[in-house]
RNA sequence: UCCUUGGUAGCUCAGCCGGUUAGAGCAUCUGACUGUUAAUCAGAGGGUCGCUGGUUCGAGCCCAGCCCGAGGAGCCA
């Protein structure tokens, strides 16, 4: 048959066992056994529990037995049996066992037994082999499926933003550079400055911190467009909560206005976390129990106040808080606490500001609206008042900043006031400003960074360990 | 980038006031064991004490610089 249509072990585990002889690849987690008999749990990635391979030494060859440690990856025939042992329902009683790829277990570096998160931050080659991060990168995608259904069962667009990028102006972070110019000896200007008119674009290129402009441009001709791509930060960040390259879901939505775009953010993440539980169910359990036993270490004011799934469940099936940014400051400062910063309006809030917002406060999720102009971006709506934006951020218990969004300025005459008040070089943004000229809407969007999402859903409580391969400052290894 | 903290065996850690041959548990290897569940029991091997320089009769330990990790902060998604 065909590997394409061959079942996983996660397809035999969930079948009676008959006695049918079947075939099934994979990797060796563990052997156990005596002198008569060895049990090997054999792992394929689709599901996190492993199949029992069960081979009387009689039958094989003592070089073959030898050989198959942990690491290694075996094809293994024989037949599907009810287990006699109490910790699972079915063996395989082999018949045959190949072994594909032997690994030394003297240098093989994943052993039977727990490993830091740390430690396996420097095999990011071999952790997806782990019981821990098989999980997290079978939910990873789970989510990653879960967005593209929404968005497609809503009528969006799934719009491809592009990577590099001319436009330095919205200010989102420091970038990183795009060049084919030799370092050793750049071309330079009259004044003495890098020439980038020579340069492979003809003018300076960087890597995209956002696609929300060229989403906007989309959605004046779409309606309904999202992007779901990779995003880049050359922050120096040294987080658990942030990465130099990330992957950010940006939908923007023409005739939505602010409240529409709290009802999508809010409708959308409890999809998203329902969708996780339904289909992760088995991952979810194991991740749980994971971080009940490394939490128990923990005095009790540290840990976690409900269990990952509780905190799913809640988070998914209640209403998220909204409040304006005004009134969050009210509570702030009649909640008689002292604070490192203290608040005042105008003030952009600190993480323990929002801490305390939604993890004593309201104990759930919160939208907060209507900042303060000064502190948000040149293309938020500005509201009657002439002083607060429409923005929304959605703050998550733990995670912090999840959700940044707002209506957008659609008036031309306000947006460009808004460019030239800010000091943003307006002649970059000329195509920008032209759908505030021709045909505009309102609209609205957001963005979220995917990620902080697999981050609240899983658990974890590093940002670098839910991505296959982080990039971080001083880190490019793998 | 700032503050705090750490780097000792493959992994997780202990190492007193600077003193003789640097320890433990797990992993690995060898042996024992009639169905194991991170199997169990017995034994063995395994070290550039992050790097560089300094102080000292003598440095894992003290000092300086650098590199890397963790927790918190800032920036944000």
């Amino acid at each position: 048959m065909s590997a394409l249509h061959q079942l996983r072990i996660a397809d035999w585990l969930k079948t009676t066992p008959t006695g049918q002889t079947i075939t099934v690849s994979g990797w060796v987690r563990t052997k156990r056994g005596n002198k008569d008999i060895a049990f090997v749990a054999l792992s394929d990635g689709s599901t996190i529990n492993t199949l029992q391979i069960v081979a009387e030494l009689v039958n094989f060859d003592e070089e073959i037995i030898k050989k198959i440690q942990t690491g290694c990856s075996l094809r293994v025939t024989g037949a599907l049996v009810a287990s006699q042992g109490a910790g699972q329902t079915v063996d395989l009683q082999a018949q045959k066992i190949e072994i594909l790829g032997e690994a030394d277990a003297e240098k093989f570096p994943l052993q039977k037994k727990k490993h830091t998160l740390e430690f396996l931050r420097e095999i990011a080659h071999l952790r997806p082999r782990t019981n821990t991060f098989g999980a997290i990168l079978r939910i990873r995608h789970a989510l990653a499926f879960a967005i593209h259904k929404y968005f497609n069962d809503h009528h969006f667009y799934y719009i491809h933003a592009p990577i590099i990028t001319g436009s330095d102006a919205e200010g989102a972070g420091e970038m990183f550079r795009v060049s084919t110019i030799d370092p050793q000896n750049p071309p330079k200007t009259g004044n003495g400055e890098i020439d980038y008119s020579q340069d492979f674009f003809g003018k300076s290129a960087n890597l995209t911190v956002s696609g929300q402009l060229e989403s906007e441009l989309a959605a004046m001709a779409l309606s309904r467009v999202y992007t779901f791509g990779p995003t880049f930060r050359a922050e120096n960040s040294n987080t658990a909560r942030h990465l130099a390259e990330f992957w950010m879901i940006e939908p923007e939505m023409a005739f939505f206005e602010l409240t529409d775009n709290m009802d999508l953010a809010e409708d959308f993440l409890q999809y998203l976390i329902k969708y996780a539980m339904e289909h992760c169910a088995d991952d979810l359990v194991f991740l749980e129990k994971r971080l009940i036993e490394e939490e128990s270490q923990l005095k009790k004011e540290d840990r976690n106040p409900m269990p990952l799934l509780e905190k799913l469940k809640f988070v998914s099936e209640t209403a998220f808080e909204r409040i304006t940014y005004t009134e969050a400051v009210a509570i702030l400062e009649k909640s008689g606490r002292k604070f490192e910063f203290p608040v005042k309006w105008g003030i952009d809030l600190q993480s323990e500001h929002e801490r305390y917002l939604v993890e004593k406060h309201f104990k759930k999720p919160v939208i907060l609206t209507n900042y303060p102009k000064d502190i948000k971006a040149f293309y938020m709506k500005l509201d009657e008042d002439g002083k607060t934006v429409r923005a929304m951020d959605v703050l998550f218990p733990g995670i912090g900043e999840i959700i940044g969004g707002s209506q957008r300025e659609e008036d031309y005459e306000k947006l460009s006031k808004r460019i030239d008040e800010m000091g943003i070089h307006r002649e970059s943004l000329w195509w920008y400003l032209e759908t505030r000229q021709y045909g505009t809407v309102p609209h609205s969007g957001f963005g979220l960074g995917f990620e902080r999402l697999v981050l609240f859903v899983t658990g974890m409580g590093n940002i670098r360990d839910v991505i296959p391969f982080p990039r971080t400052p001083k880190n490019l290894e793998f």
